[in-house]
RNA sequence: GCCCCCGUAGCUCAGUGGAUAGAGCAUCCCCCUCCUAAGGGGAGGGUCACACGUUCGAUUCGUGUCGGGGGCACCA
C-alpha cells in the first residue's frame, strides 16, 4: 500500500516538476503513518520539500500535486492540512486486504528477502569461561539472538557464533582458584589471592575434578585427572566445566549456537602469528621500548597501542583482530558483534587492525551492538548478590525465578543502549501490570475464541469482510499491515526492542477490540468476518513473539 | 582530564526533523446476566535536564554546560 502511494506521489511530483530545472525523480518521497487518526492513514510532506526548489509556498504545491495524482482503486480521499501535508484516506477495501494476505502468507507474513540470502555472522554473549552466565550476559542473549531472528526474517543467512577466550591472565587466574580448592583453602583464607574467583561454584569445579568426572560441553569433551599438581589438567578441565555451565544457561534461556569459536585455536591455527606478519608488512607497525606498536592512531584511534609485550605475549586486540579476518575470511558480507558496552574500547581498535591490513575489508565493518547495564530490582531494592556466583546475579537464577518468556522479554524491550532496570517483581506479575502476560493474553483469548467456535478456520481467509467497518476494526486492521515494515526497520536499525513496542501496541488493539465487540454473535456474516480478523491478529501476535523467542500459549 | 551511551509524566520507558509529545504502572472515577476482568473506558499529571545555534519547522540535528553510567593499563 505504501508503495502504491509513493508511486501516485512519484507520478504527480513528475508532472509537476517538469517544466521547472529541478529533476524529481530523485527524490526521496517520505510517506509516514500520522500519529492522529485525524491525519489521515497516510501523510506525505512532499509539498513541503518542494517549497524551496520550486520556490512556491508548500500549500499551493499540495493544491498542484492532488490535481496531479492519479486515481486510485484503494484512495478514497486526500487532504491538504497544516502547513502542507497531503494526507491520504483510504477505502474500506485497501485497509481489508491485509486480513487475505495475512492468511495467504501465514508464519511468513512479516518476513521479506531484502537480504538475498547474504551471510551475516551475529556474534553474542562471548562470555569467558570463568564463571556461569550473570544478567549482563542475559541481557547479550536476549538481544543477540533477538537480532538473529530478525535478521533471518529479513531474508539474510545467519550464523549465531559464541566467541571465548581460553587463554590468558583470566583463565590463569580460574586455574589457580581451582587447585587451591582442591587443597582445601577458601576464598576466606589469607592464601586466597586478590584476583582468585571467590563464587562457591569453584568449590564444585574442584570437587568434580577430584572426582575425576568427564564434562561434555556443547564444542568440547573433557575427562578430570584428579591430579592436583597439573595445572594443565585443572585449567582444560576448568574451562569445560564452566563451558558446560554456560550451556546449561543457554539451554535454559532457550539459545543455540552455531559455532562456538575459540581464542587458543586462533594461536594453534597460527592465524594470530600471520595477522601480525601482514600487519608488519603493512607498514603500520614500528618497535619502541621493546614492545611492537600498531599505528592506530592512522584509522581514528586517539593513541597508538601495543600488539606485542616487552614479556613477548599479545595484547589482547591482537588475536581479536585475527579473529575478524577471520570472520572475513569465511565471507560474511556482515558481521555484527553485540557486546557490552564496557568493551567499547575494542571497536577502533579491531577496525584500524582491520584497516591497517588493506585485504578489502570496508571502513566500518563490522558492526557493532552494545548494550547498556542492567540493575535488577526486587521490593524496591537493588540486588547484588547471587549464591551461585557470589558477587552478581546470575542468569539461571533470574531465569528460574521468573521464567524464560518474562526473561527474553525484559531484557530485549529496551533500547539496548539504554541502562536497564530489570524489576523482578515486575516480571513475576501475572498481572496487567506485566507486559509479557498482556500481549500472551491476547493471543490466548483468541485461541479461546477460535476454539469455542469449533468451525473450519481454513474458511476464514474467504469470507465477506464488509462488516469490519467500526473503528476498533480499522484501528486493528492497521496495526496488522505495519508489521511488515516494523520487521524491516527493526532489523536496518538493529533494535530488536521495536518489536517488543509493535506487540505491545497490537495486543492493545486486540484487547480494546475484544471489548467492544462480541465475536461469536448470531450474525453469521459479521461473525465470520470478526473470526477473520482476530484470527489475523493471532498469526501476527505467533510471528511477533517468535522474532523475540517468546512462546505464544494457546491457554493462560 | 579525554572518549562513548543516557537524561522525556511521581516510577519504568517509547517516540528521534514535522501537525495538540505517547504507553504501562501509581492516583481518582466507571464497565463482568456477556467469547478468559491476566481485560476495557475515562480523569488528572510534562518549560521533552539547561543554554545557544542550524532549519519554513527542533524533544529529535550541532556546540557548550550540568546530572547518571561505562571506558580510558604493555588486563580481557
Amino acid at each position: 500500500m505504501k508503495a502504491h502511494l509513493t508511486e501516485l506521489l512519484a507520478q504527480a511530483a513528475k508532472s509537476l516538476t517538469q517544466n521547472a530545472d529541478f529533476d524529481a525523480s530523485n527524490l526521496a518521497i517520505q510517506l509516514e503513518r500520522p500519529k492522529n487518526k485525524d491525519h489521515g492513514d497516510f501523510s506525505t510532506n512532499l509539498a513541503m520539500l518542494l517549497a524551496k526548489p520550486l520556490r512556491q509556498n508548500p500549500r499551493a504545491i499540495a493544491e498542484s500535486l492532488i490535481q496531479a495524482l492519479p486515481t486510485s482503486a484503494y484512495v478514497e480521499k486526500v487532504e491538504i492540512a497544516g502547513a502542507g501535508f497531503i494526507n491520504f484516506y483510504l477505502g474500506a477495501n485497501a485497509k481489508q486486504a491485509i486480513i487475505g494476505l495475512i492468511a495467504a502468507q501465514g508464519e511468513k507474513f512479516g518476513h521479506n528477502n531484502i537480504g538475498q540470502g547474504r551471510k551475516v555472522q551475529v556474534e553474542f554473549v562471548s562470555a569467558n569461561p570463568t564463571g556461569p552466565l550473570h544478567v549482563g550476559h542475559g541481557r547479550g542473549a536476549a538481544v543477540g539472538d533477538c537480532l538473529a531472528r530478525l535478521l533471518d526474517a529479513n531474508g539474510w543467512a545467519v550464523t549465531r557464533e559464541f566467541y571465548y577466550n581460553d587463554a590468558g591472565v583470566q583463565i590463569d587466574n580460574l586455574t589457580h582458584s581451582v587447585q587451591l580448592r582442591c587443597r582445601g583453602i577458601t576464598p576466606d583464607d589469607p592464601l586466597w589471592p586478590e584476583a582468585g574467583y571467590r563464587g562457591d561454584y569453584i568449590a564444585d569445579v574442584a570437587k568434580a575434578y577430584l572426582n575425576k568426572e568427564t564434562i561434555v560441553a556443547d564444542d568440547m569433551s573433557v575427562t578430570a585427572t584428579g591430579d592436583v599438581e597439573d595445572a594443565e589438567s585443572i585449567r582444560a578441565f576448568s574451562v569445560a566445566y564452566l563451558r558446560h555451565e554456560q550451556d546449561l544457561d543457554l539451554r535454559a534461556f532457550q539459545i543455540k549456537f552455531d559455532v562456538f569459536s575459540l581464542e587458543s585455536a586462533l594461536y594453534t591455527d597460527g592465524k594470530v602469528e600471520s595477522t601480525v606478519q601482514s600487519l608488519i608488512a603493512s607498514g603500520h607497525t614500528y618497535e619502541q621500548d621493546d614492545a611492537l606498536w600498531l599505528r592506530t592512531t592512522d584509522f581514528g584511534d586517539d593513541k597508538d597501542r601495543v600488539m606485542r609485550k616487552t614479556d613477548g605475549g599479545y595484547t589482547y586486540f591482537v588475536p581479536d583482530v585475527a579473529y575478524h579476518v577471520d570472520k572475513w575470511n569465511r565471507g560474511f558480507d556482515r558481521v555484527i558483534n553485540e557486546q557490552g558496552a564496557d568493551h567499547h574500547s575494542t571497536i577502533t581498535r579491531v577496525r584500524a587492525g582491520l584497516q591497517a591490513l588493506n585485504v578489502g575489508i570496508p571502513q566500518g565493518w563490522p558492526d557493532y551492538v552494545l548494550h547498556q547495564m542492567v540493575t535488577v530490582m526486587r521490593g524496591g531494592e537493588e540486588v547484588k548478590l547471587s549464591k551461585r556466583a557470589g558477587s552478581y546475579v546470575t542468569l539461571r537464577d533470574l531465569i528460574e525465578e521468573v521464567g524464560c518468556d518474562a526473561t527474553r522479554y525484559f531484557l530485549a524491550a529496551r533500547r539496548a543502549d539504554s541502562q536497564l532496570i530489570f524489576d523482578i517483581d515486575l516480571a513475576r506479575a501475572q498481572t496487567n501490570d506485566n507486559p509479557v502476560y498482556y500481549i500472551q493474553y491476547a493471543h490466548a483469548r483468541i485461541c479461546s475464541v477460535l476454539a469455542q467456535w469449533a468451525g473450519d478456520a481454513s474458511s476464514l481467509p474467504t469470507v465477506d469482510l464488509s462488516p469490519l467497518n467500526s473503528a476498533h476494526d480499522a484501528a486493528l486492521m492497521q496495526r496488522l499491515s505495519e508489521f511488515p515494515e516494523v520487521v524491516e526497520n527493526s532489523a536496518t536499525d538493529l533494535a530488536p526492542h521495536t518489536i517488543a513496542n509493535y506487540l505491545k501496541d497490537l495486543a492493545s488493539d486486540l484487547h480494546s477490540f475484544y471489548n467492544e465487540h462480541k465475536i461469536l454473535v448470531e450474525d453469521e456474516t459479521t461473525k465470520l468476518a470478526r473470526l477473520a480478523l482476530v484470527s489475523a491478529t493471532q498469526q501476527v501476535l505467533r510471528n511477533g513473539l517468535q522474532l523475540l523467542g517468546v512462546s505464544a500459549p494457546n491457554k493462560m
